[in-house]
DNA sequence: CGCCTTTGACCTGCGC
DNA sequence: GCGCAGGTCAAAGGCG
């Protein structure tokens, strides 16, 4: 959406047609999506010989020998493809018995926990919490205090994924339509059933008639990163038009806006970190309404996308409660993970979204790695707008090109077994690629081998979001990341192979597709960071004095 | 000369 | 209503 609109155009389309092609058959796995391929070429193959016969019926025998000759070829091709869905099929089956295993093990650790739970007293719930290894999107504290609830909904996940539509239906269902008539921009439409109550539905044309419904929300994507220059080379130009300094922060901050195109709305804030002044902090805000150049677009992607998160999770009073996401993977004594006081104060109507991609969090105090991404309006009495990204590494390059429906994501938990499996599969995958690199030792418990790898790793950081924006991009709204897709799904069997991700597939059990279906997520190697590169201010030619501090 | 940064003034929203 | 803080405007000056 921060994408030009041709770039939403282009991948809007594609987004239909795929969708198109679902619904053709009604089914919304890969495996029938191949059975269409091969129930479709029969008729064609026919079609095409039968034309030729009836319209030359006086052919030479060496034509009929040719259209014999491409007969048997089209059969050949038949043939393999066959084969290919075949196999196709074999690992679909295996994929979902791993599925249903993990989810067993899954509900088993959640009623343990509940049982546990409710033996302990507070102090021991946090540890409880810490304790398990989890990636939980959902409210926060819903799972503690309705696990049985979110065992019907981790169910009725699954069972929506076997619908027709592609889409979530009974407990949750999601809609997305790349594009309305007239609008460039993505059309998201929500609803969301909690046990039997009340639908919310949002149709959102416009981000900014998503502003104009909610004039004081408008929606910042910050992004926290360790960078020497003074601004983020992001890919932009920007024309500085304003600097203040602001409380709470003896670093002034700085007002940009986009040069790009005259009448471009994006606006973007930098600021130091008043805590570490390696750490700059660029906030922003607005939607691009032109092209942008390819070194802008992975982060105007990324942005975009996280924006459209806090959109999405915004979408009405109710979500308050509904949209917090949490994502913690490590042994936290807070669930939460509170932006600098700097940035969050900074403007505490709008709702922001924090990618920290610094190496240390300011409010986390041990040293206990984390890959952990709040979202949402509460818990954070003090900042009650803002939300974040954060990962523990700077590397980690993490394009947030994802468009969460966070009514999904109430009911998704990965556990300590899919971590595991996380883990597994990308130990799998490094030990087949050790040849050219010294041999990972692994510790006998996979929790600490994982943190160990997640907190040294940027590839396998990589992977792990690409696990987490597979498992939350895949109802993309965003139609740049059509274009996306085939990086994302490149990356993706780069660091899983099919053989290795099969248990990654089944983490993901409302999108039992998801490789090919994921089209809200895109992640680049670490080196491609469009700000970390030395010359950074070659597209951003402030020159703060705020660099002096 | 055009584009950019700087910087003080002004506007606006919010809390008291 | 007032004050504060964030955000923006626009004139002035610098730079290539």
């Amino acid at each position: 959406m921060e994408l030009s609109s041709e770039r939403s155009g282009d991948g809007g389309s594609g987004l239909k047609e795929e969708k198109r092609s679902e619904h053709s058959v009604g089914d919304d796995d890969g495996l029938h999506k191949q059975e269409i391929v091969v129930e479709e070429l029969p008729p064609v193959a026919n079609t095409e010989k039968s034309s030729i016969l009836e319209t030359e019926p006086s052919a030479s025998s060496s034509k009929k020998e040719k259209v014999d000759d491409e007969l048997e070829t089209t059969k050949a091709e038949m043939g393999v493809v066959i084969e290919e869905n075949e196999r196709l099929k074999v690992r679909l089956n295996k994929i979902m018995s791993e599925y249903r295993t993990l989810e067993m093990q899954f509900q088993d650790m959640l009623k343990q926990g509940t049982t546990k739970k409710g033996e302990k007293g507070n102090e021991e719930k946090l540890l409880e919490e810490s304790d398990l290894v989890s990636l939980s999107l959902g409210r926060v504290g819903s799972t503690n205090i309705n696990n049985q609830k979110s065992d019907e909904k981790i169910i009725k996940v699954s069972k929506a994924s076997k619908d027709d539509e592609g889409e979530l239906t009974l407990g949750l269902e999601c809609k997305f339509e790349t594009s309305k008539s007239g609008s460039p921009e993505n059309s998201c439409e929500v609803a969301k059933e909690e046990g039997g109550g009340t639908q919310i539905k949002r149709t959102r044309d416009t981000e900014d008639e998503v502003a104009e419904q909610n004039p004081a929300k408008k929606p910042r994507v910050s992004v926290r990163a360790r960078c020497d220059t003074p601004t983020m080379n992001d890919g932009c130009q920007w024309r500085k038009y304003g600097q203040k300094i602001a409380k709470g922060n003896p670093c002034p901050r700085a007002y940009y806006r986009c040069t790009i195109a005259p009448s471009c709305p994006v606006r973007k804030q930098v600021q130091r970190c008043a805590e570490d002044l390696s750490i700059l902090i660029t906030t922003y805000e607005g939607t691009h309404n032109h092209s942008l150049p390819p070194s802008a677009i992975a982060m105007a992607s990324r942005t975009s996308a996280a924006a459209s998160m806090l959109l999405s999770g915004s979408s009405s009073s109710t979500s308050a409660t509904a949209n917090s996401l949490n994502f913690y993977l490590s042994k936290p004594r807070q669930q939460l993970y509170l932006s600098n006081p700097a940035l969050s104060s900074s403007s505490p109507s709008h709702p922001t979204i924090t990618l920290d991609l610094t190496s240390h969090a300011p409010s986390s105090s041990s040293s206990s790695p984390f890959v952990r991404f709040t979202s949402g309006y509460n818990n954070q009495p003090r900042y009650p707008s803002s939300s974040s990204l954060s990962f523990n590494n700077r590397n980690l390059n993490m394009n947030m090109n994802m468009n969460m429906n966070t009514n999904i994501l109430s009911s998704v938990n990965f556990g300590r077994q899919q971590v595991e499996n996380i883990y597994q599969s990308y130990m799998q995958k490094t030990n087949s690629n050790t040849a050219l690199s010294q041999p990972v030792s692994v510790p006998a418990d996979p929790i600490s081998a994982a943190t160990k790898v997640i907190t040294t790793d940027p590839t396998f950081q990589s992977a792990l979001a690409a696990a987490l924006t597979s498992f939350i991009g895949n109802q993309g709204v965003n139609s740049s990341v059509g274009e996306s897709n085939l990086t994302q799904k490149t990356k993706w069997e780069e660091v899983f192979p099919p053989s290795n991700s099969s248990k990654l597939n089944a983490l993901a059990p409302s999108m039992p597709n998801s490789s090919s279906k994921t089209k809200s997520f895109m992640f680049l190697p670490p080196s491609s960071l469009p700000f970390a590169t030395p010359k950074s201010a070659s597209a951003s030619p402030a020159h703060n004095s705020d660099a002096t501090n």
